[in-house]
DNA sequence: CAAGCGCTGAATGTATACATTGAGACCATG
DNA sequence: CATGGTCTCAATGTATACATTCAGCGCTTG
């Protein structure tokens, strides 16, 4: 039956794979601190695996870059701060604009797609100061809803997986960059605003409107986040090579 | 010494940095053709090592996108065709787009990256079809000198770490598509000149030029590439889920 | 008392032994 | 003869034992 079809898939999750989800989740999560050193020993014992997966964990959140070789033999979770997320937006700016023209180009061509966007837009509308306050099940819901939007744009681009593989990477960081700068409710509101006029230009099939209003929304993204994070540290100096 | 340093820092490389050393290499040069089976015991032999660093090799090509999990328990190496590499160009246009963007920026406010720039564009404008024959020779010559410059590219990119990591994990996968389709003479002395192109707006500052430079030139070398590639397999169905 | 040397210990890097699962072949049976 | 089942075997997944290296600390000596 469908419940023992489940079990047998979650079973099929290697140690390896638990370990690494549970590392990932708990560096998101803040519950491992930026700097904290990885110990194969201590996270094997605290996961109640052997090393073995540990360092196939570890492998994987190298490649990551959710974890930093610091040294021959130390490994410290990724320090995040201001310099790093506007390098970060460097990146999804290059993404994003490009995977907007993308999905535009998709949707002018492909119904379905269209329309996906279309509801998108519309629901992204319906968000508003008014009907949002910053309480956590509000944001929770907002960040559900852009886990749709994004959702969305990765089932427009199917035919680059590439392009699409490295979105995704670029996300879990993101994540992380969250929980640094909570948005406020007005910056929420704007955001959905933003998110609406991306959608809406991608359900038109106007790839060029589409790669404006994401570098829009980036731009203004990045500057709420710099508002609300602690100054870059200019005088203290990075400790990575 | 010097020498004893060397000697030092290459016995401090591992076991799995050998062998995934090796591996990329092997499968970059096509000695291990795509769809080939990767497995531990074999490679572990053949390597002379035990299947552990042979393991932590296997993550490292999978997070470099060059081997790929089949099934639950079999890992290949990475098919390429004409599919892979439109979506490859993809992601090329959107990182080297932004990447020229940020070189010229860069290179408006910091001389030294400018006169690199201009240095690279006369090498690239001394470079024709007169000067250039197609024998291997010439060929490697020419394929170090876009390294030069793929070099000065990163130079300029040291504020942008995540745009520059992207850039270098596409340069594996375009080392491949080159032995898939090897560039004729012709080809050759126009990539060159689109090059000298780029370079040239980056020197001036011309972030704008060098983006529109940087799509030519990706567009022009890819529609090259369909021309030399097999027909993409429309009808041979991709076993990828 | 300070400086340099060596030692100890704990961590990673590697190898190998054990467990488990999946595929393929062979045999039995309808 | 085809088909189903079982059995074997080989490969991965995991654990653990061994090797090696580096850091910290104490001791010795000038």
């Amino acid at each position: 039956m469908a419940a023992d079809a489940a079990v047998q898939r979650a079973t099929a999750l290697t140690s390896a794979d638990r370990a690494f989800e549970t590392l990932r989740t708990q560096i998101v999560e803040g519950e491992l601190a930026p700097g904290a050193p990885l110990a194969e020993v201590e996270q094997a014992t605290r996961l109640g695996v052997s090393r073995t997966p540990v360092r196939e964990a570890f492998a994987r959140l190298i490649a990551a870059g959710l974890a930093t070789e610091r040294g021959p033999r130390t490994l410290v979770v990724s320090d995040i701060d201001a310099d790093d997320v506007t390098a970060l937006f460097d990146l999804r700016r290059a993404l994003d604009e490009q995977a907007a023209r993308l999905a535009a180009a998709r949707a002018a061509s492909d119904a379905p797609t269209a329309a996906a966007f279309t509801t998108l837009a519309d629901r992204f509308r319906a968000v508003t100061s008014a009907t949002l306050q910053a309480d956590d099940a509000q944001r929770h819901g907002y960040y559900a809803l852009v886990a749709e939007f994004d959702a969305a744009l990765d089932a427009a681009l199917t035919s680059s997986p590439y392009l699409a593989s490295a979105i995704a990477s670029t996300r879990v960081h993101l994540a992380r960059v969250r929980r640094l700068a909570r948005d406020d409710d007005a910056r929420l509101a704007a955001s959905a605003a933003e998110h609406g006029a991306i959608a809406r230009a991608i359900a038109d099939g106007d790839g060029e409107r589409a790669a404006a209003a994401t570098r829009l929304h980036l731009h203004e993204a990045l500057t709420s986040i710099h508002a609300h994070l602690p100054r870059s540290g200019a005088n203290r100096p990075k400790e990575r090579a």
